[in-house]
DNA sequence: CTGGGTGCAAAAAGTTTGCAGCGAC
DNA sequence: GTCGCTGCAAACTTTTTGCACCCAG
């Protein structure tokens, strides 16, 4: 691995701050935390990082693809690491719980769509919507 | 068809109105409209149905399955009738394009999540992100 | 008539922006 | 020391809610 996250951001120009370290940690930790949950983890560990900065972190670390988010549900976007993007996100219309499997399940879909339309599928950033097993009883 | 929807709004007690028949035109009509879109739509006929009428109506059409949303990108959800929905929805991350194709290209991711995870996809609700072939050189 | 539905306005939730001071480099 | 970053507060956008009046059944 030639240059960390830290290098790169240097390298753009960009400075590397507290506040960022923190922001890139809370989402690591949370794995799908949304701006709000992200402000709350980061202001546990220290205190005073606005909700303002985290949108301005978040908004650039995903312009670097350190990040990525996706919609589930109604509620606000969730964000965890692109390289923890590496899977599919199944969310359950009965409990609302989110799960994560690989993305071979889609490989089939990949496929045809690339076959039939052209279209390249950015599979980590997919999410399938149903019922788990638990709740369709 | 035994019942229209009409009939199925009386039966659970609801009432059928003027701006409930006009929203659910308009959604038949946009076929990918937000809320926003969906009250212009509405003005342009009748003028007069106030936009927290329009998420009031949504809410309920969707309760009674008759219209769906997904969220295609960051702006607000889009609607569309639930009997359309018979089809997976592919959103261009280089010019934003959305395009419907046959739900059949998912099939095996469908089958994969069922038996592996025993989890009952709802193919209505899937949106696949990515490139489409003229964005991807 | 009766109770659900609507419009209006205010509030809430989520996100963005302007600006002065601070701190990474 | 320079210039990008941050905190704060205000503005903005999207969605929800309270309430009095209205109308479908």
């Amino acid at each position: 691995m030639a240059g960390t996250w830290q290098e790169e951001l240097r390298a753009k120009g960009y400075r590397v701050t507290p506040q960022r370290q923190l922001v890139l940690e809370a989402v690591t930790s949370l794995e799908h935390g949304t701006p709000e949950e992200i402000c709350t983890a980061v202001q546990r560990t220290a205190q005073g990082v606005n909700i303002s900065t985290v949108y301005r972190t978040l908004e650039l670390l995903e312009e670097l693809s350190l990040v990525k988010h996706a919609h589930l549900g109604h509620g606000p976007p969730t964000y965890h690491l692109a390289v923890e993007a590496e899977h599919v996100h199944l969310v359950c219309r009965g409990c609302g719980a989110v799960s994560d499997v690989t993305p071979t399940v889609a490989d089939g879909l990949v496929e045809a769509l690339r076959g039939e339309y052209g279209f390249e599928t950015d599979v980590h950033h997919l999410t399938v919507y149903g019922v788990c097993e638990n709740c369709h009883g």
